[in-house]
DNA sequence: GCCTCTATTATACACTTGCATAATTGCAGA
DNA sequence: TCTGCAATTATGCAAGTGTATAATAGAGGC
């Protein structure tokens, strides 16, 4: 009965990395940066809180590399939705417009994330590059998209990239806010409308709900 | 040379919640909820932290009352926009998009705050109420602004609501993010070009530009 | 099977946190 | 001027925080 010595098993220092990663970044986004305490990110890591310290110089360390992770996911995340999708300038807008409108990218959980690090990324110099380097990143994919539609001169290509990202950021943040309060496939017809009538195109018709989707199984076996 | 014990004036009990209250909010839009501690606040207010007891059962209570004071001065405030403004529907509608997209709406400081509560908006329900009635207060006032641009459907005239509040919101958010990454009065313009494609409405000829204001003083006095 | 290295755990420490309670003192009313 | 109330301060405490350091044990090489 005497304090018997918890048991373990060696991981590559990789994994274990990733796994205090992704238990502080789960953390963050359910209770805020105030739950993402030592003892909490090692115990849902299934680790000691000592083993923090072997692999993250501190706290802040951790956090900085957790925000780095975050934003790589997503920028891959954005990136994937374009792969495997037909040429056609205004289906690519059109999907690229809707996949932000919903799950997983439209989602509590990913709202409590990023609000979970705005005070730090307003304070650190490193955060906040990677903040501006990724917000830039998106836009130009954005931009590059509209661009695909028709000529335009570079300034005015700027503005439409910067008024469809904003149409797309506020939609997302009031259905991440207020999850219950749109039915359906609404926001992300709303978004393509609005996006449509800034570029001055139909991009609802391009629309695939998922509800048709699931009707229509991706691996049809006979 | 013993400790004396500190010198203090009695106030109002509405002055020192008031007070208490604005450091909170304060210490959150500054540094995040973690900053908003007892002693932060209490120092911050002028006071001792054992007065925040006296005036709030609890540290959380304190926060909802400060949640609910921000929402409502908020709410105060864009309704304050529109007093004071020409009958002109649409002179009307690009006033209020305007004001949302330059300070003192549109601030890192505001969205700190706004970001500091999101968790706790998340888990308590009275929060939650306090939000999504707000959101709806904003929303119907802009739903009101387009009604009176001309006749329109009352399901259609909701998803343009919905539409050009996501606009002005992300706008708003991209903004506050990269304060220096906008020059001059870029947002409102944009804010107000895409609000006026959603809409069909020419909103920009009735933008008057804060610069153009400041070339104008309000009380020419001879 | 043994040895070594280091990933991992265990323990400790100084500090901060929210809260409770007791001691004061400003101030209005007699 | 005195008195009493309650607004305010002072002090204390248990729990939680990040971090430093020492002790242990898993696992690969011999």
């Amino acid at each position: 009965m005497t304090g018997e010595r918890r048991k373990f098993t060696r991981e590559g220092e990789e994994r274990r990395r990733e796994a205090l990663i992704a238990a502080a970044l789960d953390l963050i986004a359910e209770g805020g940066p105030g739950a993402a305490t030592v003892r909490a990110i090692a115990e849902r890591a299934g680790v000691t809180p000592g083993l923090i310290r072997h692999y993250f110089n501190t706290k802040e360390d951790l956090t900085r590399e957790a925000y780095r992770a975050m934003m790589q996911a997503m920028q891959a995340d954005n990136a994937a939705v374009l792969t495997g999708l037909p040429t056609d300038a205004a289906v690519r807008l059109a999907a690229f417009v809707a996949a932000a409108l919903r799950p997983p990218v439209m989602t509590p959980r990913r709202m409590g994330l990023w609000a979970g690090f705005i005070h730090q990324v307003q304070r650190d110099a490193d955060m906040a590059a990677v903040h501006a380097e990724t917000y830039l990143g998106y836009r130009n994919l954005l931009e590059g998209l509209i661009a695909a539609l028709g000529p335009n001169d570079p300034s005015r290509l700027r503005l439409l990239a910067i008024a469809c990202n904003g149409v797309i950021d506020g939609l997302w943040l009031e259905g991440c806010a207020l999850p219950h309060h749109f039915p359906a496939d609404d926001l992300p017809r709303i978004g393509l409308t609005a996006v449509g009538a800034i570029l001055g195109q139909d991009l609802l018709a391009h629309y695939q709900s998922p509800l048709a989707q699931n009707a229509e199984p991706e691996e049809p076996n006979p």
